[in-house]
DNA sequence: GCAATGATGCACT
DNA sequence: GTGCATCATTGCG
C-alpha cells in the first residue's frame, strides 16, 4: 500500500455528511490471511449526533454507543438481528457521537474469497448479491464484532484508500433505510448517499 | 416479479 | 422481555 493514499483521521473528523457523501468512490481494503478484499464504496448512510432519533447514540452513552463519541476513523461495527453486522466509521470531532454506515461496495479484488465467505459457490451469478447490502458486505469481508473499534487509519487489516471522487452529477442522495422506529423528520433526512445507477447499491 | 416471514444474539427497559 | 441501521427463503401467480 502507498502511504499517502490511506484516508487519514482528517478526513473522517469532517461533517459527517461530507464525510458520507466523500467516501463514495474510496476503496474499502480488507486484509485476511495475506489476501487483499477490495471494493468501491458504492452506498453510505450518515448517522448524526444526539438529535438524530435514528442514531443508536441518541439515546445517550452507553457500552455500545461509547465508541460514537471517540476519535473519528474508528469503526463502529455491531451485531443486529442476531446475525448480522453492521460497519460504521466514527466521524466529527470527539465527543460528538456521529458514524457512517457503509452499505454497499462494488468488489474489485478477492472476489473468489469474498464467495466463500458468503458460502456462495464459485462464479456464482448474480455478482451483485455479493455486496448490495450492509449485512453481505461485512460477511464478504469478514467484518465482525472482532473489529469494532478498529483504527482505521492504521493501514492494518482493515482501512480506506483514496480513489478517483465521483462526480457531483453522479451521485444520487435521499432518506435512510430501515429506521421507521425514528422521528418523521429523521425519517425523511436525505442523509443516504449513492452513485447513481450503480448495480451493487442495496434495493 | 413481489410480499410475508422466520432466523437469531445481544444491548438495553 | 423487547426490539432491532437485515437477509434468504417461501409461496404466490
Amino acid at each position: 500500500m502507498i502511504d499517502s493514499d490511506l484516508l487519514s483521521h482528517h478526513f473522517y473528523a469532517q461533517p459527517t455528511l461530507t464525510v458520507a457523501e466523500r467516501l463514495l468512490g474510496q476503496r474499502l481494503v480488507r486484509l485476511v490471511d495475506g489476501q487483499r478484499l477490495v471494493g468501491v464504496i458504492a452506498e453510505t448512510e450518515a448517522y448524526v449526533g444526539f438529535d438524530d432519533s435514528a442514531s443508536h447514540a441518541s439515546k445517550g452513552r452507553t457500552t455500545r454507543t461509547e465508541v460514537m463519541f471517540g476519535p473519528a476513523g474508528c469503526s463502529y461495527v455491531y451485531l443486529i438481528y442476531g446475525m448480522y453486522n453492521m460497519f460504521n466509521i466514527v466521524t466529527e470531532q470527539t465527543d460528538v457521537p456521529a458514524a457512517v454506515l457503509i452499505r454497499a461496495v462494488e468488489p474489485t479484488e478477492g472476489i473468489a474469497v469474498m464467495q466463500r465467505h458468503r458460502r456462495q459457490p464459485p462464479n456464482a451469478t448474480p455478482q451483485r448479491l455479493l455486496t448490495n447490502g450492509p449485512g453481505k458486505l461485512s460477511q464478504a469481508f469478514a467484518i465482525d464484532r472482532s473489529l469494532n473499534r478498529w483504527d482505521l487509519t492504521a493501514g492494518r487489516d482493515l482501512w480506506i484508500e483514496a480513489a478517483a471522487a465521483p462526480s457531483p452529477a453522479s451521485i444520487s442522495t435521499g432518506p435512510r433505510i430501515g429506521i421507521d422506529y425514528a422521528d418523521a423528520n429523521d425519517r425523511s433526512a436525505p442523509w443516504r448517499f449513492w452513485m447513481t445507477g450503480n448495480r451493487f447499491v442495496s434495493k
